[in-house]
RNA sequence: GCCGGCGUGGCGAAAUGGCAGACGCAACGGACUUAAAAUCCGUUUUCGCGAAAGCGGAGUGCGGGUUCGAGUCCCGCCGCCGGCACCA
């Protein structure tokens, strides 16, 4: 026999989540529906979807969901109009894996996992307007995936006009070279022994994580999007957002805007072009290096240092990125007997190939001015280098390695100029000459966009005669054959290449084997929430731009958007770059997504450490429901701590809010001798007290405050203030439960709705559904006392405290206090300096 | 190395520049009970004096500063966490 609980939630718990479900309690109406209330605001709050795992939710889920749901419903009985929708990005890797070792479909796991994750979230009581559910691996959905694709490799970003444009516009000769979605060869981690290739983030010391097999660098043919357009407008526009500055900041330096001039250097018949942010340092550069994969090398390199560039190339080409800077300790290269002229003053400077210059970043050479930069001098000193002062730093410091700004020497005609002027003059001298000029760099690359696995989006792209092109939209959604082996093909060909049907499109022309990475069908979900059920468009446009639109002067985008900090880069860039894109095709209203970004903290173990399988430390939110109920684990989350906030896990801490709600749960019912929850006698329709009035009213004022500003652990703190001033009631009023029942009912809405239908059984003014009321409203008078207490300081030292009317006048505060006894002990033999009176607070004497 | 964020009781935390520690956990004491659990009531920053009510001092990582008054604002350190990392 189970032991009693100390409130019944078992009992009703799943009942309500299956009323509400059924009856569709929380359908948000879209423009030109029947129910549809144009005068009714409208509130976007979007949760990061999930990637359904094996695993199931796990309790930082719930945390950022249940802060969103509590909004959702708080905004709903404020009279907007809600949308708060959930649906599963549910291509991945894991999926694949998982069919790769059992041969079943990917589809079946998915599905299985998409049902649990379902199941659970129903389970904890979120208001989703579950009619919208979408998910990313359903051919419905994909096919709009695919539809932007297409939108982006049919377009084209013009400088002119600083926005895409239909690549009709473009007037040059070649289209595919400026296409937002294009083909490049790009060095990729191939692994020959498991044929396949890996993430930078899959291999270690040259060698696959798994197996530590060798991992070669390998160029292959890879779909790009080009990001790097919009690098200035991505940094631009994150200004009137309201999102964390550490986010914003995140984003910026993620693009990594620098300030420069490109300069050409003639070297023999070649000539090498370089950006450096240091214009000014040019007279001090006494030597270059290139990328080892620069394609100037080979016709620079002298035939008697052929065989060491070759050597060292070799070397560094087994090396992966993550090798080559993080390792990166000392500094390697070799000399290419070739020389090169420094504009400048006619030198001539020894060019070098090392590997500490990016082929990915800038032109993929630099010019090295040893004197005044780190990485250039470790070199220099390596080998021996001569190194040439040309800034002079200020108040003293050594010269040899100094990075900041100063005053140019032994620099011509800059001689004399600080750092930021020499910038410039150097700049109008390199344009004046034709061998430089400005320019900005940022360190924002192209997205790789193609994956070899099968559980992706195809590409809606076909290959003629060794050039693509784009399928027509009516052939959308472009469907993965159906297939049985998901393996790696072990020659770098994805997997979908071996559906040979599939593969041939026509006579002449094959399909693009290659699948879209999985963050494509993250980057515009919040679009298709919006319409999801549109078969003709990817979102209609009267409910894109209701739904979209801007609140007051807001520019618009999702109203509130909740995540982890883990996508502050990656989706939340992307996103942002599709949304851009469609802007400026016209497809959607506004030029950001989101216009409110909140992070969830971080969930830790019990223990303080990161909940981990392998430390054992990780909560099943399917243990805290079967223990205290979906209103205890929802309300716990959001007691914790600060939403943002990083904070563990208490087990205590689950149980103190369980007994809470145990408590508002006695405020209406207690179990008779039969053991059956009757309406509490002392419950009465009787007037409150003043004081009861007043925690009644602040308590209103406080948790609609706190809930808009979601801080919703002092909501809840004023809460149990609330339910402690009423337990020991007796005749309690039956009003303090028609008030506190609508406050609770975004926390912990099953046990708001049960005692709502309970107690409308006894009395008036319990109709409907707890969540479906309107939200109380307060009345100051309420609040303020008659009586203050005032406290007197003497030099800002607490030493009484009066009472006193809320309206004694300042010159009467002030007589008070320096009448006190106290106040007088404490000046005694002292002359009074001055009093400070701040009314309904306090009097601070100041003597000296 | 660079860039952010955070440091408050035994613990999670609260505090428009105005009585630090609301609310909760834990602990302790009491009521109820044959007993326990549950529940209800109370105490709990710390040091000194006091039998007690109480009185006095100190206290928000460390050191300075601004202010009548600083957890809160400013400067400099220390520690922890996160991100980026040869980006020219």
């Amino acid at each position: 026999m189970s032991q009693r609980k100390p409130y019944p939630f078992p009992e009703f718990e799943s009942r309500w989540q299956k009323r509400w479900l059924e009856s569709g309690a929380f359908r948000a109406p879209n423009p030109g529906d029947a129910d549809f209330d144009p005068a009714r605001p409208k509130f976007y709050v979007l949760d990061m979807f999930p990637y359904p795992s094996g695993e199931g939710l796990h309790v930082g889920h719930v945390e950022g969901y249940t802060a969103t749901d509590i909004l959702a419903r708080y905004k709903r009985m404020r009279g907007f109009n809600v949308l708060h929708p959930m649906g599963w990005d549910a291509f991945g890797l894991p999926a694949e894996q998982f069919a790769i070792k059992t041969g079943q479909h990917p589809r079946v796991t998915t599905e299985r996992n998409v049902a649990r994750f379902r199941e659970q979230l129903q389970g904890i009581g979120f208001s989703y307007d579950w009619s919208r559910e979408i998910s990313t691996t359903d051919p419905g959905y994909f096919k709009w995936t695919q539809w932007i694709f297409l939108k982006l490799y049919g377009s084209w970003f013009n400088p002119a006009t600083n926005k895409a444009e239909p690549i009709e516009t473009y007037t040059g000769d070649d289209p595919d070279s400026v296409r937002l979605a294009y083909v490049a060869e790009m060095p990729v981690n191939w692994c020959p022994a498991l044929g396949t290739v890996l993430a930078n983030e899959e291999v270690v010391d040259g060698k696959s994580e798994v197996g530590g097999f060798p991992v070669e660098r390998r160029p292959m043919r890879q779909w790009m999007l080009r990001i790097t357009a919009y690098a200035q407008r991505l940094i631009d526009e994150l200004d009137g957002l309201d999102w964390p500055e550490s986010i914003k900041l995140l984003q910026r330096n993620w693009i990594g805007r620098s300030e420069g001039a490109m300069v050409k250097f003639a070297a023999g018949g070649n000539e090498i072009e370089v950006f450096t942010t240091r214009p000014d340092t040019l007279f001090g550069a006494t030597y270059m290096v290139l990328a080892p994969e620069h394609p100037l090398v080979d016709a620079l390199t002298t035939p008697e240092h052929a065989d060491a560039v070759a050597e060292y190339r070799k070397k560094v080409s087994s090396k992966s990125d993550l090798e080559r800077t993080d390792l990166a300790k000392e500094k390697t290269g070799v000399f290419t007997g070739a020389y090169a002229v420094n504009p400048v003053n006619g030198t001539k400077i020894p060019v070098w190939i090392a590997d500490y210059v990016l082929m990915g970043y800038g032109t993929g050479a630099i010019m090295a001015v040893p004197a005044h930069d780190e990485r250039d001098f470790e070199f220099a000193t390596a080998f021996d280098l001569p190194v040439v002062q040309v800034v002079q730093p200020p108040d003293g410091q050594a010269w040899r390695g100094f990075t900041g700004d100063g005053v140019a020497v032994n620099s011509g005609f800059l001689d004399g100029l600080p750092t930021p002027e020499a910038k410039a003059k150097m700049i109008a001298w390199l344009e004046e000459k034709g061998v430089g000029a400005g320019r900005v760099n940022y360190k924002l690359r192209d997205w790789l966009f193609s994956r070899q696995r099968y559980w992706g989006e195809p590409f809606p792209i076909v290959w003629e005669g060794g050039r693509h092109r784009a399928i027509d939209e009516s052939e959308l959604p472009l469907v993965q054959p159906e297939m049985s082996d998901f393996k790696p093909t072990g020659t770098g060909e994805p997997p979908l290449a071996k559906a040979t049907e599939w593969v041939r499109y026509s006579e002449a022309a094959l399909r693009e084997t290659n699948t879209m990475p999985q963050w494509a069908g993250s980057c515009w979900y919040y679009l298709r929430f919006c319409d999801s059920q549109n078969g003709e468009r990817f979102v209609g446009e009267a409910a894109e731009n209701y739904w979209m639109g801007a609140l007051s002067a807001a520019q618009g985008g999702v109203d509130l958007y909740v995540g982890g900090t883990e996508h502050a880069v990656l989706h939340l860039l992307y996103a942002r770059f599709w949304h851009k894109v469609l802007f400026d095709l016209g497809h959607v209203s506004t030029a950001e997504p989101f216009q409110r970004l909140v992070n969830q903290g971080i969930i830790l173990g019990s223990d303080g450490q990161k909940m981990s399988k392998s430390r054992g430390n990780v909560v099943n939110p399917d243990d805290v429901i079967s223990e205290y109920g979906a209103d205890s684990l929802r309300l716990y989350e959001m007691f914790m701590g600060p939403l943002e906030q990083m904070k563990p896990w208490s087990m205590k801490g689950v149980e103190g809010v369980f007994r809470f709600l145990a408590r508002v749960w006695r405020l209406g019912f207690e179990e008779n001798q039969e053991g059956e929850w009757v309406i509490a006698p002392a419950l009465a329709e009787t007037e409150f007290s003043a004081k009861q009035a007043r925690v009644v009213h602040a308590t209103i004022k406080k948790v609609g405050e706190d809930v808009e500003s979601l801080s919703f652990n002092t909501a809840i703190a004023q809460m149990m203030i609330f339910v402690n001033e009423f337990t020991s009631a007796d005749p309690r009023p039956v009003e303090s439960l028609r008030v506190l029942l609508k406050l609770l009912s975004p926390f912990a809405p099953h046990l708001a709705e049960e005692m709502w239908t309970r107690l409308g059984g006894k009395f008036a003014g319990f109709d409907g559904l707890a969540s479906q009321q309107g939200w109380p409203g307060y009345d100051e008078k309420f609040l303020v006392e008659d009586e203050v207490e005032i406290l007197l300081q003497v030099n800002g030292k607490p030493r009484d405290r009066v009472t006193v009317s809320k309206s004694t006048a300042k010159e009467d505060l002030e007589r008070l206090a320096l009448e006190n006894a106290k106040v007088r002990e404490m000046t005694d033999g002292k002359s009074i300096a001055k009093v400070i009176v701040v009314p309904g607070k306090l009097v601070n004497v100041v003597a000296k």
